[in-house]
DNA sequence: ACCTGAACACCGTTCAAGT
DNA sequence: ACCTGAACACCGTTCAAGT
């Protein structure tokens, strides 16, 4: 397939050097974090990281990727441990407080979960749905889980519940009230 | 009290055509349209935007403060026509859809029920808080709503649900569910 | 007292020139 | 093939000058 000519040796050192300190740069400033700054900070021009990353999308997903894919690693290792219910709540958990601990993973997951988004066809988004739509249709053949919620509805909601909790600043309680609620919610109708 | 002098005839024709144009360019692109840009659509020059309304956020409120008041009138409409915990629920449907539907209130509503914000304690938010505590108390008295739900909480909740909604764009089912999930999460523990 | 608009600072994005 | 950084466009914000 894409068959991927390694990179120069400047070149990919470069790309790590950026990815390093844009994980840095988001974390401490969000999202929006400036790109300009983010290549200085890396000792780069500024075209240099648009060559690596059209697009602030790209960047930022190339920044979390592993934290994407240990949440979606996560979700199997759940599937197995716990009964499918269980699994599922304890995964929208871990899901939820990820999301809010890491600043700007939040976007990312929400852009992965956007209809008609371009970038919803990223390799971090069809890793998330998957791995959620194993839960949920265990959780769904179980009887512990409403039948007319989708994979893409539950990831959804944990972007509304990260972004609830985020009002909440230092609130530790409520995130834990917030999830509480959305997982109570689930449960099919008494 | 603070003794409101009138204003002066073209400020005050600049201060309306100022929120007109606002509300148009908040409901054509967003809580991010271009303030100069609203400026120059209504005449004025940018000095006198800022003269008038020194932030944003000051902006958007102005300009949606009548539709924050008639949903605090409503939530006391809904509380004499129904049992209490109906009310709530009803009260948070038309609150969801009426945030989605309006472009720019989410942020509004969102900066109004932050902690630690300077935003927090607008009129806007005050309005609103107070018309959720009232039906809050009477349906946990009724025993219809967890008694661990504080009234800031359901408006926060209101606001993930929204953005939540607002991932699945055209889906009209999805922010049903998303709201019914929410009010079923609010009911007490079986 | 209020308004105007030029001026400034900042940021994202592109691209010609360089290696 | 890749990098650099100047150049451009755009936006928010301030403030001296004007009425």
């Amino acid at each position: 397939m894409t068959q991927v000519r390694p990179m120069r040796a400047d070149a990919r050192r470069n790309y790590e050097r950026l990815l390093k300190v844009a994980a840095e740069a988001f974390a401490e400033h969000g999202e929006g974090a400036s790109l300009d700054d983010i290549a200085k900070r890396a000792g780069v021009g500024s075209g240099t990281l648009y060559r690596h990353f059209p697009t602030r999308q790209a960047l930022l997903e190339a920044a979390y990727v592993d934290r994407i894919e240990a949440l979606a690693v996560r979700a199997d290792e759940l599937g197995e441990e716990l009964p499918p219910g269980e699994a599922l709540v304890e995964w929208l958990n871990e899901l939820c407080v990820g999301t809010i601990q890491v600043r700007g993973m939040k976007s990312l997951l929400g852009s992965a979960v956007t209809d008609g988004s371009a970038a919803a066809v990223t390799a971090c988004g069809t890793n998330m749905k998957e791995a959620a739509a194993r839960l949920v249709e265990a959780a769904q053949r179980e009887g512990t889980l409403r039948p007319d919620i989708e994979p893409i509805d539950v990831l959804r909601l944990a972007h509304g519940v990260a972004t609830a909790s985020e009002l909440a600043k230092g609130d530790r309680s409520a995130i834990r009230r917030y999830v509480s609620l959305l997982t109570e919610g689930l449960r099919p109708a008494r």
